[in-house]
DNA sequence: CCGTCCGATTCTAGCGCTGTAAATTCCGGA
DNA sequence: TCCGGAATTTACAGCGCTAGAATCGGACGG
């Protein structure tokens, strides 16, 4: 049986396809008599409307991308659950697409290869310098997420690394370690979101006169908690000699925990932990990490706002938010 | 300015929209001149085809959604992205819909909802009945994954879970453990995951001459590390005597270390641990984990095909397929 | 030199839905 | 009973693209 369409429903209720069809979409000048006719009608026949017809005629696709590297980093599948349930509000779908962190990806993103599919684009680029994306600039409305040093004309959310990042190793410093390390940032090229970590933490060290020594920061070849097994473990072998160790995310921290204790190392007793993103799964390893934890309900909110507010066709010069964070105490820093 | 459109192209290059057209889709009897002409229009007006046009007029979507509770347990995050990678092959883009593992998102889900907006569904039920969902049987082609004792009418893709539970559970006896655990199960209905699982253990148990004991299944209150956490803290605290625990998945698996650890239980020496699924973390914990692993990639190749295949119109019966997995020994079992 | 044939190109309908503008209906008031 | 204006409903023209039929044009054989 072919698909039944809003002209069959016309017809069988005897009435204009239009008229079907501010009924299907709630619209408002319908008569209440007029809707039930036709409400039985489309029960009758089952009717479901078909997106793509509609899609075509309001040049709305109903869909938004959400762009990052990789979603089986928990970060970003927990960025993903809370975008997809506040989109879902704004009657919008969510559709994630990978860029697996590389140039190519980025750019294959940028050059508006999804023109067409979605109405606009969440996305934190990994790679992608700012002025590069705005260079690529498409008609396609962008909001970028995270530490990217946004260009003048796109909006921007994040959270206040700089000062997350002092906070955390303030609280590290306040419980009497005096070496504390870094770990997680880029062997190679470090990001914007590793330099204004580390910036915050050299600040906070600073700050207690300490003098930040190039060599306890430990960088990683990947963005994962094998990478950080592997950096520590090393640095460890070669004599690191640290209290503590503040990590980029919390993906480092729980590689960083399982090198010290390899190694018979205690957490917190000889050398406490923090981690950042405050995935689900730092409450459970053991110890359970101190970590950043960020506003991601209010980061996708104001995200979303402002991607829907282009989609409708804001134009004005790039905002730039900021969201709360807060930093959750656990058991791998010690109590003060 | 607004967006060049086929037609926009076809005048500019002095011929027909269908020439434009095939060149765009790189069909057949296009002469190498006409090509070249055309081809510099679209470049020189920087044409990109819109995708809902498209779509309508062909009836394809180019969309598939992949339906589970949520991307934020790690084992659905990485089959998201093995998933999205073989659909990229196919030309088509993955779609994550979540259900959030309750009977409404489901049925929500099958109720052909997504009519219109995707061509399929890769559907993961975590509560749903086959016969229900058979039941609600939509014009939509379905490929189910998992567990689920599948309709007879659709096509099923899984790995063979009584299997793989008692060679996991026959690798912990061989180590010499005696008291063997099971973790994870539902503490109110059983998922069909699980008594599959639990079966599987239960051979393994007969098989060594052990009588499977109520007091060993440990339910837990919902899928998730910290679940785990509370469900092994209490039944260690109860008094639960083990030698080993065999957990539903690697986040049941994490939680128990934890659970475990709290206590100073030492893994594996005083109990060995094993999970299933093999997410990346599960190599990373302290001691790293001993799981069931699926071959991922089989599973969404398969499940990706038959999908197509139903999508092309094949309209016969349903075809359950299995695919393999492998044992992999870590640290938290002891070495034979 | 002409008729045939075949691949290359154009023509013409839609795909299913919505927005706009015009037509119709409905009411209270005169 | 009739009129004016507001509310409701209808008619119709696309949104951007593709498919199939129709048409064109040139190579080839006779």
């Amino acid at each position: 049986m072919a698909r039944v369409r809003l002209q069959d429903v016309a017809e069988r209720a005897g009435v204009s396809m239009k008229t079907v069809s501010n009924v299907v979409r709630d619209a408002p000048h319908v008569s209440e008599k007029m809707r039930e006719r036709v409400q039985r009608a489309i029960d009758e026949l089952g009717y479901r409307p078909n997106m793509m017809g509609r899609r075509l005629a309001t040049g709305r696709t109903g869909l938004v991308a959400l762009a990052f590297s990789d979603v089986s980093i928990p970060y970003f599948a927990e960025l993903s659950r809370v975008v997809s349930r506040i989109a879902l509000r704004h009657d919008y779908q969510v559709l994630i697409k990978e860029t697996e962190g590389t140039l190519e990806g980025e750019r294959s993103l940028v050059a508006n290869s999804e023109q067409g599919l979605v109405d606009g684009v969440l996305f934190q680029p990994s790679v992608m310098s700012s002025t590069e994306i705005a260079r690529h600039r498409t008609e396609l409305p962008i909001v970028l997420l995270g530490e990217t040093a946004a260009p003048l004309t796109m909006d921007r959310v994040m959270i206040e690394n700089v000062t997350a990042a002092r906070e955390v190793t303030e609280h590290v410093l306040a419980g009497g370690r005096r070496r504390v390390g870094f770990v997680g940032n880029e062997s190679s090229g470090l990001t914007e979101t590793s330099r204004q970590r580390i910036a915050g933490y050299q600040q906070a060290l600073e700050d207690h006169r300490l003098t930040p020594e190039p060599g306890l920061l430990i960088a990683t070849d990947e963005i994962s908690a094998a990478g950080a097994v592997r950096a520590v473990g090393a640095a460890l072998d070669g004599g690191l000699d640290v209290d503590a160790l503040v990590c980029r995310d919390d993906l480092a921290a729980i590689g960083t925990l399982r090198a010290l204790q390899e190694r018979g190392v205690r957490v917190p007793q000889d050398v406490a932990v923090t981690g950042w993103d405050d995935i689900r799964l730092s409450a459970v390893t053991f110890p359970s990490l101190t970590t950043v934890s960020p506003d991601l309900e209010a980061l996708a909110e104001r995200a979303l706002t402002l991607l829907l507010e282009r989609i409708d066709g804001y134009e004005g010069m790039g905002r730039h938010e900021t969201v709360s964070h807060r930093l959750v105490v656990r058991e791998s820093t010690p109590v003060l």
